[in-house]
RNA sequence: GCGCCCGUAGCUCAGUAGGAUAGAGCGGCGGUUUCCUAAACCGCAGGUCACAGGUUCGAAUCCUGUCGGGCGUACCA
């Protein structure tokens, strides 16, 4: 049981139940425990206490004490004080952290338990354009998306991934329009560089005002069925998708085919859209298209705002084929969640689509609807990330360059590793850095790109992690054990960087429950870096293969496997591997 | 015009529900290796948290305004 307690949570339950009851309070006061902000605050800290007693118009210290009246933490902690102007400071049992780091590490979840409300959540990413190759407009969503998806299917959660790949509009009647006038045997050869047809198609599309008419008819031949577009439709379906798949692949991403649900999976739902919202009485006519109007979205002059369902032409828009996504995974999925993991641009978009689905009814209000927004991705120069010829930046070859790289870092260091390990290596930290760099940061912002800083060994990146992993792993090496022979072995916390490290490992299920809550892998990337500063201090200050005695020895050993399984599961959630040497 | 987001050290970025003396990394300066990976660690210097008001015991965090930047704003996605 001790292993699979959160400390926080768990003191969060308690304090707040005294202060409750100590303010007199009708509705529960929080407790607002956190991590001490200082070593001379001990361990966590609950700083509900002057909040409380300014409702209660009480002293925040009389209040403080008669919270400790009421409180009865012997079983957790050592001590606890108020301090200041009233702050409770909580000092743990030592034995605590001792017995809960020994669960832990005879855990295969590490003492983590699952939600106890397990929760159906889609969550909506990558989704790229299947008209052009992956580029690293793409990259973020993929990334965090995936990322979000590990630590959420980990905590016990039922993930739905839904790859709403763009494979339906506009962007197709071009590549068709391009195809038909080039001839299909003309095209064939081209097809296998998506990119650079996708490219022509766009300059005759934004060049030619008649190629841009015909591009729409085929659009609208398309969708409704012609023969001959559907199957050129689905070559470049099956080229593109390939593409991804073995992009998906280079990136280690949990993406599968079968995760894929495009825009042309709802066509056959649109019209009941359009005709559902007639019914709810919210679609207007307004220049031949059908809009709904909702007043809480203003245009330019504030003139009210459309979400336009229906084109004039009686076309389709990716409003439209959201809104039938929406009804799907209301109706079909029955979702309690669902994260969209789209950049900030789509920001407006997605309120109006939230907006017009609760109004129309399509989903429940009870639905935990979340735009997961993140910035745009820079260059170093922070300009937009682009190649020197100013082309968009193909992903697998932002991979390669980025294997390349950190193959000349491991070669500098270790020029008498085989050639062909240092490749394996290579490739894991290459891919490992791109993706950490990205994830440690705060999402929302934007976000400059750069290959020296995100596979730098000093500060928070991947190869830093890695290493601190392989170098535990080395200790492995060095000793006659196996990890594994340890099982069972106690761990004593004798030293306080022993205690330091302990506590910091008890924290991994806060963590990991924050970034659930809050979308945010970045709490869990500084938690791992601050996880591997602690390790390093333990480590230059206890000796673990030289330990005084077998039993320093055994319980040091257990602890280095703890720490090495808890970076190697924490990077692993946010889709990086670990290698067992640098 | 209106709306959303951002502004923290020279640079790149953290800062969890408003909490105690705002933190890392790089760059600069100075140290540490009879010792499990020095690809590491330790120390020093560096801040009017864009600016001005307000809320309160307490504000980088909340409110209002100003300045600066990004993005969005009717038939692309």
């Amino acid at each position: 049981m001790i292993g699979r307690m959160n400390i926080r949570d768990e003191l969060e339950k308690r304090i707040s139940a005294a202060l409750t009851a100590a303010a007199a309070a009708v509705q529960p006061v929080p407790a607002i425990v956190s991590p001490a902000a200082k070593p001379e605050f001990g361990d966590y800290q609950a700083n509900g206490v002057m909040a409380a007693a300014k409702a209660a118009r009480m002293n925040p210290r009389a209040l403080a004490a008669k919270v400790l009246e009421k409180l009865d933490l012997s079983d957790l902690a050592e001590k606890v004080e108020i301090a200041g102007p009233g702050f409770l400071n909580i000092t743990l049992r030592t034995d605590l952290l001792a017995r809960a780091a020994t669960a832990a590490a005879a855990d295969s979840r590490l003492g983590i338990a699952p939600a106890a409300r397990p929760q159906r959540i889609v969550v909506d990413y990558s989704a790229p354009n299947l008209a052009k190759e992956m580029h690293v407009g793409h990259l973020r969503s993929t990334i965090i998306g995936d990322a979000l998806v590990g630590v959420l299917e980990f905590l016990g959660h039922h993930i739905i991934r839904q790859n709403h790949v763009g494979d339906w509009g506009t962007q197709f009647g071009m590549l068709l329009a391009h195809l038909d006038e080039l001839g299909e045997d003309a095209a064939g050869s081209e097809l296998s560089d998506l990119e650079e047809f996708y490219r022509q198609a766009k300059k005759r599309f934004d060049e030619d005002p008649d190629f841009a008419d015909k591009s729409r008819q085929f659009v609208v031949r398309l969708q409704s069925g012609d023969a001959d577009c559907r199957r050129h439709w689905q070559k470049f379906i099956a080229v593109s998708l390939g593409h991804c798949q073995e992009v998906y692949a280079r990136l280690n991403v949990r993406l599968m085919s079968a995760d894929v649900r495009g825009e042309s999976a709802y066509n056959a739902d649109l019209p009941a859209v359009v005709e559902d919202l007639r019914r709810a009485g919210l679609l207007t006519e307004s220049q031949g298209a059908q809009c709904v109007f909702l007043d809480e979205f203003k245009g330019e002059d504030d003139k009210p705002l459309p979400v336009i369902v229906q084109k004039s032409d009686g076309g389709y828009l990716y409003a439209t084929t959201d809104l039938a996504a929406m009804r799907y995974r209301a109706g079909t999925l029955h979702v309690d969640r669902i994260l969209y993991v789209m950049d900030h641009r789509q920001s407006l978009h997605l309120r109006q689509l939230f907006a017009v689905s609760l109004k129309a009814g399509f989903i429940s209000p009870a639905v935990s609807l979340e735009h997961v927004a993140f910035g745009t991705m820079q260059g170093e120069d922070g300009r937009p990330f682009r190649t020197r010829a100013g082309g968009t930046v193909k992903l697998i070859e932002l991979l390669d360059e980025a294997a390349r790289r950190a193959l000349e870092v491991v070669r500098a260091k270790s020029p008498e590793m085989p050639a062909e390990q240092a490749d394996t290596i290579a490739r894991v930290v290459g891919v490992g850095a791109v993706k950490y760099a990205d994830l440690a940061m705060d999402r929302i912002g934007d976000y400059r790109f750069s290959f020296d800083k995100m596979l730098s060994l000093q500060g928070n990146t991947a190869p830093y992690m890695q290493y601190a992993y392989a170098r535990i792993q080395s200790i492995f090496r060095k000793g006659a054990e196996e990890a594994a022979g340890l099982a069972g072995v106690p761990i004593m916390l004798n030293q306080p960087a022993e205690r330091e490290l302990a506590k910091r490992l008890g924290r991994l299920e806060e963590v990991l429950g924050s970034v659930a809550a809050e979308c945010k892998p970045n709490v869990l990337t500084a938690y791992l870096y601050d996880l591997a500063g602690v390790f390093t201090t333990f480590y230059e200050s206890c000796p673990v293969l030289k330990a005084d005695s077998p039993e320093i020895r055994a319980s040091r050993l257990r602890l280095c496997d703890l720490t090495a399984r808890t970076i190697r599961l924490g990077l692993g959630l946010l889709g990086i591997e670990v290698v067992e040497q640098m």
